[in-house]
RNA sequence: GGACCGGUAGUUCAGUUGGUUAGAAUGCCGGCCUGUCACGCCGGAGGUCGCGGGUUCGAGUCCCGUCCGGUCCGCCA
């Protein structure tokens, strides 16, 4: 039906006959001569009709927004006065001497050319008219390169794609399920897989030696503005290849990654350990982009009444922490309020902060209102470990460690966008030497990664010691976002098994709901490891969304809700008779 | 589960201390126009002020509840 996609038009064209397939996107009518931009997902092109062609033009006057036109035309250069230099195609346009409408078109809920502003429950409720904009196309598009460049680097390196099931049953990786009911198994549920986790490591017992999926996942959790309830992550599992190996070929993905689509070279990516991580930028996942840093000060304060930190006094499990930021002293006392309701969010309890205005008149050139509770060769020992300088301003944390690396990691971020400290565009790094566990504040042990990570040590250190152990993960960290995790798993059973009793995780139970690994942990399983990455993150990144919903064709709302479907729905009762379910409240709405 | 922001014409928004007939822009409809490109000019239609209750002589505006959309905390690798 056509011979050219619209937007790919360009001088190189002209006086060619071409056929045009499209909608309008803009009709503007002159009178004695109109123009119709036409558009498709290539761009969009200007069809001039005039009244030459007098039947082909009556129907070029009938036509409205959003109508769907074929157009057999030539190409010609436009004069230099009517050259539109904001347009891809804005050196040509087609001479229309035929027009076919091929469908017409209601008028559209909202306006789809590029300059409207439109609420995105509207968009969202007609998200097929909100793809057919170019902008979010775009998008989709760029995912679809993303993946192909992903599955060519795989697949090149050995890599097998093979699809796991989406009806499997609940795992224990921490999120909330979704559930599905088994019809055949009465009263029993799959659940739909919060990642391919166990099955990789599965195919690793069976040989597959390298695996990979762009697979679907799922998770019952609130949403945010990056997290959706189902999302795609590139998951991939190797066997003989160690930590080194894996994150070799991993970052090699990335790079190339960034080099094809973006022309960017993230060069080598530095390591940090987690502990670095959080003693440096109170986060495990730092945005390198910002040039502030953390700087441990408890040691200092040891003599201090902490009571003007509101922090609990030398708390073994607590810290205390500075904040230097270059050039802060022009913060407004309003601007350092709005700064401490911030950190209340994450439960600092307050704010200290003081400003150097002068500091050639040490203490006399400081100003703060905690000066007063600080002995001054204290405060100005601290302003030389900070290494201050005049118009820096330095906030301070006291609390348990983990307030006070939250409050003042999300500040350390909020503070380098607010005062435009970015300094470079992309800043990767790995993070590794995670803990093992972390204490969950009642004396029981939880994974940081997943009961399967690989411990550096071997089972009896492990249970000698487990807040001590750290594991064989990593994470990739691109501009304070984690774009991937995996590690080094457990291939033997006496080490899994170790692991699961520091988890409160019975024989019995460890049986029930992992009998299948175990059982394949006995029959010779290899050393094995994987990473998976999220590829909505991945997207948004590389696009500049700043929204996941922008980079997911249907996404749903906060509420998991899908608003041109307006799934989730009710269903009819012989449904769930079949099921064996019965519903425990009466539904007020039905339908 | 919690904090905060928003919901008024198809769309994006304004609406003062509670006061008479709820406005603007854009879109839409009709007319005019041969070089525009977010065309222009003239005219017109278009409203359950999210929903329910309350206070009041009087509610878009105040109060309570509720629903929806969003950002965040908790939660979530």
């Amino acid at each position: 039906m056509r011979s050219h996609y619209c937007g790919t038009l360009r001088k190189e064209h002209i006086d060619q006959e071409v056929t045009l397939c499209g909608w309008v996107d803009r009709r503007r009518d002159h009178g004695g001569v109109i123009f119709l931009d036409l558009r498709d997902r290539d761009g969009i092109v200007q069809v001039v009709f005039d009244p030459d062609t007098e039947e082909h033009f009556q129907r070029a006057d009938k036509v409205r927004g959003e109508y769907v036109l074929q157009v057999k035309g030539r190409v010609r250069a436009r004069t230099e006065s009517t050259v539109n230099p904001n347009m891809g195609t804005g050196e040509i346009e087609v001479l229309g001497k035929e027009l076919e409408i091929l469908n017409a078109s209601e008028t559209p809920p909202f306006q789809l050319d590029s300059h409207t502003d439109v609420g995105e429950d509207v968009r969202l409720r007609y998200r097929f008219l909100d793809l057919r904009r170019n902008e979010i196309a775009d998008k989709l598009r760029l995912r679809s390169k993303i993946t192909s460049i992903l599955r060519n680097y795989l697949d090149s390196n050995g890599f097998l794609d093979i699809e796991t099931p989406i009806l499997t049953r609940a795992t224990p990786e921490g999120a909330r399920d979704y559930l599905v009911p088994s019809r055949t198994h009465a009263g029993k549920f799959f659940a739909l897989p919060q990642s391919p986790q166990l099955f990789k490591q599965l195919l690793m017992v069976s040989g597959m030696d390298r695996y990979y999926q762009i697979a679907k996942c799922f998770r019952d959790e609130d949403l945010r503005a990056d997290r959706q309830p189902e999302f795609t992550q590139i998951d991939l599992e190797t066997s003989f290849m160690d930590q080194d190996e894996i994150m070799a070929i991993t970052e090699g993905m990335i790079r190339q990654l960034f080099q094809q689509i973006l022309d960017v070279d993230l060069g080598d990516l530095p390591r940090m350990t987690y502990a670095e991580a959080m003693l440096r930028f109170g986060s495990d996942r730092p945005d390198l982009r910002i040039p502030l840093e953390l700087t441990d000060v408890e040691d200092l304060m040891k003599q201090v009444d902490f009571k003007v930190f509101n922090g609990p006094a030398n708390d073994p499990k607590g810290r205390v922490a500075a904040l230097k930021v270059t050039g802060g002293a022009k913060l407004s006392r309003k601007e350092i309020d709005e700064y401490t309701k911030f950190v209340g969010i994450y439960g600092a309890k307050g704010l200290a902060w003081i400003k150097v205005n002068e500091l050639a008149k040490g203490v006399e050139g400081l100003q703060s209102p905690i000066l007063k509770f600080m002995p001054d060769d204290i405060v100005l020992q601290m302003m030389e470990r900070l290494a201050v300088a005049d118009g820096d301003i330095v906030f301070f944390g006291a609390d348990k460690t983990s307030v006070v690396n939250e409050a003042l990691g999300a500040l350390r971020v909020k503070l380098g966008e607010d005062l435009d400290m970015i300094e470079r565009e992309w800043a990767p790094l790995w993070v590794v030497d995670f803990p093992m566990f972390e204490e969950d504040g009642s004396g029981n042990w939880t994974s940081l990664h997943h009961p399967f990570t690989a411990p550096t040590c071997s089972p009896e250190e492990l249970e000698a010691n487990p807040g001590a152990a750290l594991s064989k993960a990593y994470d990739l960290v691109l501009n304070g976002t984690e774009l991937g995790g995996g590690s080094i798993r457990i291939h033997k059973s006496d080490m899994q098994h170790a692991v699961f009793r520091i988890l409160g995780i019975s024989k019995e139970e460890a049986d029930e709901k992992f009998g299948f690994l175990l059982d394949a942990l006995k029959y010779g399983c290899p050393p094995h490891g994987g990473l998976a990455f999220g590829l909505d993150r991945i997207v948004m990144l590389m696009t500049g969304a700043k929204s996941i919903r922008d980079v997911i064709a249907f996404p749903k709302t906060q509420t998991a809700a899908c608003l041109m479907t307006d799934a989730p729905g009710a269903v009819e009762s012989k449904q769930l008779t079949e099921l064996n379910i019965r519903l425990r409240k009466t539904e007020e709405k039905q339908g």
